[in-house]
DNA sequence: ATGAAAGTTGAACCGAGTTTCAACTTGTGA
DNA sequence: TCACAAGTTGAAACTCGGTTCAACTTTCAT
């Protein structure tokens, strides 16, 4: 799918003066040494694994800690609550989505070529991370308010590229609404083809990609 | 909210000889006189509203039987845990989508305009019962075996109509995996706009299946 | 009318998993 | 070196909701 989030985070101030790094961890519990960060590392890339590997409700905080190898009650040194965790999970994760696929798109041929990129860049990342892709799609439930974040900028970021493409005149003007509705609907064939091809089962993702940014060029009429 | 769940199942055969009864209760458990056909109808009912506005985790039996109108014990005697009763909701779901889509796309102009008119009528059902696609998405963490039938079988009939399109001569054919490529892409599309267009906001059905539908026939490309 | 089968009831049991906390260890700046 | 802050530990408290079950009521075929 197309790249995501495109928060320039705000966060990331070099000499952080005033701006609040987003941390990982929950409100007030950031690490403050080394040995801290290191633990939270460790805490964050069990989580992944767990969530990914069980899913939200079958997982636990003790799942969690003993694959981190650290002890229970350090949890709650970096997050209030079961769900905080997830949460940060969504964030990151979403993160990773929208930074593979980035780099993969220069230098594309034209903007729909882009789009072609684009998901066979998000077929390959589903495909090496199928944990990724459940907990992005069990935030649903878990933390709506990310997973509609998450969604709502992916789109935004592939509505901005057909933009572009109707200002190249490589695509036809229909409107703000046609433009809205087509961004979605390329997301959705994309998520869709990424469960189909990159989580079930396996396909190219070069010939998967190739096949539906086909129909997206030319339509399906002969 | 009687009705949306429909338990008049074909193979209620009288002599129970043969005919395995698709009922919604768990094996077993179905009932076996008129009283009992009722009340499963009022868990059913009460189970779809309760997991539609809490989402599986934060529903409880409770919940369900309180909504129902009947004693904690009675739930137990028709289904054999939660999963049980929300995989009864998912099958019951999948086949009302199917039969609320089906009678509306009967008599389109060609092949692809079938598309068109499913998609209108999938959007309408959604924003009229927001907890069943609720119930749907939640199925892939739920009951992942239902999530998977639900899908496949709604790819198929979409291949099939595709496959149809390309036999009348309305479809350019590339093959088989053309084929699945396009079903998911339509498929997804769908689900997403649903998303977007029924769930989280609402737009006039017909303009976004047009919009979505002209994508489809001719393509983005000038 | 009658008894067996079907259905209903809800208190109590029970396990599981989250969260707390006070003692303990490690790191660091003065 | 010392003292204080940061971090770690894991047993135990606590919560909560799924599931069981034996007594009770209703239905229905004979």
């Amino acid at each position: 799918m197309g790249g995501l989030v495109d928060n320039s985070r705000p966060g990331a101030v070099a000499d952080g003066s005033v701006a609040r790094t987003i941390s990982p961890a929950s409100k007030g519990k950031a690490p403050r040494t080394a040995r801290g960060e290191k633990t939270l590392r460790k805490i964050l890339d069990a989580a992944l694994l767990e969530f990914g590997q069980r899913g939200f409700h079958d997982s636990s905080i003790v799942g969690i800690t003993s694959r981190a190898k650290v002890a229970l009650g350090t949890f709650y040194t970096y997050f209030d609550s079961k769900e905080a965790v997830f949460a940060a999970l969504v964030r990151d994760m979403s993160r990773q989505v929208r930074d593979h696929v980035a780099p993969d798109i220069e230098g594309s041929l034209d903007e729909i070529d882009r789009e072609r990129r684009a998901l066979a860049s998000y077929l390959r990342f589903v495909f090496e991370h199928k944990e990724v892709y459940r907990i992005i799609d069990e935030a649903e439930f878990v933390d709506p308010a990310g997973f509609r974040t998450h969604y709502e900028t992916a789109a935004a970021r592939i509505a901005t590229r057909l933009e572009d493409a109707v200002a190249k005149g490589q695509m036809r003007d229909d409107g703000p609404l046609a433009t809205e509705v087509r961004a979605w609907a390329i997301m959705g064939m994309n998520v869709f083809l990424g469960l189909r091809f990159g989580v079930w089962g396996r396909q190219d993702a070069e010939l998967v990609a190739t096949h539906a940014n086909a129909m997206l060029r030319k339509g399906l009429e002969r």
